[in-house]
DNA sequence: TGGAGTTACGAAAACGTTTCTGAATATTTG
DNA sequence: CAAATATTCAGAAACGTTTTCGTAACTCCA
């Protein structure tokens, strides 16, 4: 079972080792009897054709590079997961890589990524300046970007329809009678932040709320950040009955923060986050909050980048997914007296 | 920047594409002058080697298998993200593969990552069973178990001392005043378990103490089954203050059962678990669990797979790391009267 | 200055496939 | 039944590298 070749196929069936390939790969030029009499011995011979070798002479490896800032973020690694079954579906494999938030580590990725001649890649970029950055290996491999919205770039990307989440969020907040709704986190820096904030600025207006905002307007997404920047929020009066939190990440560093300051939710004030991320489902989080469609993001990322990479002069798609509502219990009714 | 092989460098430079290769390989055999020169023309046509025909004749793609049931779980998604940061580190990339916790897709991917010429492959095996469904791949591929104890069998493992992990759980519940420790999960089924369940038990046999389980000893790790089987012990009268969940995940269930009844915790009975999870860590969950140290296990496993594949004559290799308790607010001491 | 030893490079083989070209045999047709 | 055509296979080229082998040209010492 070591190392058997095509040749030593060919050999034991005493054919010439271009017949077995043929045999193999169902070419119509070939009898039946000799076809069936080499799959018999590959079967024998427990012969496993060599993919690299067949990578050379066919022009593609077979192989995604995905790229992302870190798996060990419960967001990427459910993408990575479906991802990787799309891709496998599609006869693909891929290479992963971790960029830790890193643009120089994002370029280097993508030299080798193009050394090792994958067939495209599937990015989760850095961040908005990743566009600008990877331009030049842009040109010399199918990419697709997911999540991050590059708006009227000229590459493809699939992400979801930021600015509308944030709008159904507010409209939902507004239909359970909140009237001062407090958006929570980054406002500019990536497209997806500002695209969240515009929609939760247009709803508002829309509906006649005086839009509120928190002051640190660069924080970062994690827990950490969110947590501190609650404690600091929690320290001032409240005027606000609930709290728009950018990212599920952020939610849940409110979410900690109020616990050590006796504050609960969704008492003294409804929490909603943004992506839906595996820990918002947890018993004792229950996080209210817009869901970003993992599996159909992964799904749409796949199709189109083999899009690009099955048809050289294809170009380059825009999909943008609808987000919906997951009611759990962070958000509460108000009642009518408040409303 | 697009496709340009040794050949365009070499006609570029005016040597042959032997020497091409040398320069690029710090070979000796070449003057400085020329090395230079070649090596600027390589910068100039941007020329990146292709490792696929490398691996063709170095017989080494520089290319690790990653085989685990699913990346989205947070589990192995932190192990990834850690295989991975030493896998580059050691010059290697990795294919990530999902197996679904499926025996037959497990094959199927081994023969997959055979046929691609990966160097070798770590493995967070689907359970006890992987070790003999893979047994006639193993003899073809360098290959590593991590996470599983494969105890005696004659191939290369990681994990984590589980027995120990259990025993110094009990220890600490002990040394919290609790006398009734309930053992909640699967007690066979994974040596992972087993283990667990036997350090548990000779913990109690240490201390004097009576080892209680719950009726389902065969359910799984999800956090569902947690829950369900939570929900119908806490149907019964409780003769334990303090409760030992064999996972995590299942620590999760009973965190959600309890809430949903109205049972408080640790108030009403201390809580500790095993693998120490992201979402262990979580505001509102805080679990005091015992931790598989997942970064030096990750390390490990990378380090004895290289070993292995380097030194075709090197055998296998068990090692076992050691567990440590990480406090958090799900367990509390008992008040002296009851101690 | 001539032969031995060293240095620097070109030519060619090899890795395991796929596919193109051509030829031998089998089959059909006028 | 001969000629035209179809079918089936062998041989060889190609994919882009690394490395072995061979050989010019150079260096060194007598």
């Amino acid at each position: 079972m070591k190392n058997v070749t095509i040749k030593d196929v060919a050999k034991a069936a005493g054919v010439s080792y271009s017949t077995v390939s043929r045999a193999l790969s169902g070419s119509p030029e070939i009898s039946t009897d000799t076809r069936e009499r080499i799959l018999q011995v590959c079967k024998e011979m427990h012969y496993t054709a060599n993919t690299v070798a067949r990578s050379m002479v066919m022009r593609s490896t077979k192989l995604l590079g995905l790229i992302l800032t870190g798996v060990n973020n419960p967001f990427m690694s459910e993408l990575a997961y479906h991802i990787d079954r799309q891709a496998r579906a599609r006869g693909y494999n891929i290479i992963l890589c971790n960029s830790g938030r890193d643009l120089d580590q994002e370029k280097e990725l993508f030299e080798l990524m193009i050394g090792r001649q994958v067939d495209g890649i599937v990015l989760l970029p850095s961040g908005p300046e990743s566009y600008e950055s990877l331009h030049p290996y842009l040109e010399c491999i199918p990419t697709v970007f997911v999540g991050e919205n590059l708006r009227d770039a000229q590459e493809s990307y699939v992400s979801v329809d930021n600015y509308r989440g944030a709008y159904i969020g507010v409209e939902y907040l507004h239909r359970l009678g909140h009237r001062n709704i407090l958006y929570f986190g980054r406002r500019r820096g990536s497209t997806t932040h500002q695209l969240r904030a515009e929609g939760y600025a247009a709803a508002c207006q829309d509906l006649g709320l005086e839009p509120q905002y928190c002051n640190n307007t660069f924080s970062s997404t994690s827990i950490k950040y969110g947590y501190q920047l609650a404690k600091q929020l929690f320290a001032q009066e409240r005027h606000y009955t609930a709290i728009f939190a950018a990212t599920d990440t952020n939610a849940l560093g409110i979410l900690q923060a109020a616990e050590e300051m006796n504050i609960r939710i969704p008492e003294d004030f409804s929490l909603l986050g943004f992506d839906n991320i595996q820990y918002s489902s947890l018993p004792r989080i229950e996080l209210t909050t817009i869901e970003q469609p993992m599996k159909m993001l992964a799904s749409v990322a796949v199709d189109s980048l083999l899009e690009k990479v099955q048809n050289e002069l294809a170009g380059y798609s825009h999909r943008v997914l609808m987000p919906t509502l997951v009611e759990r219990s962070s958000c509460r009714a108000l009642p009518r007296a408040e409303g």
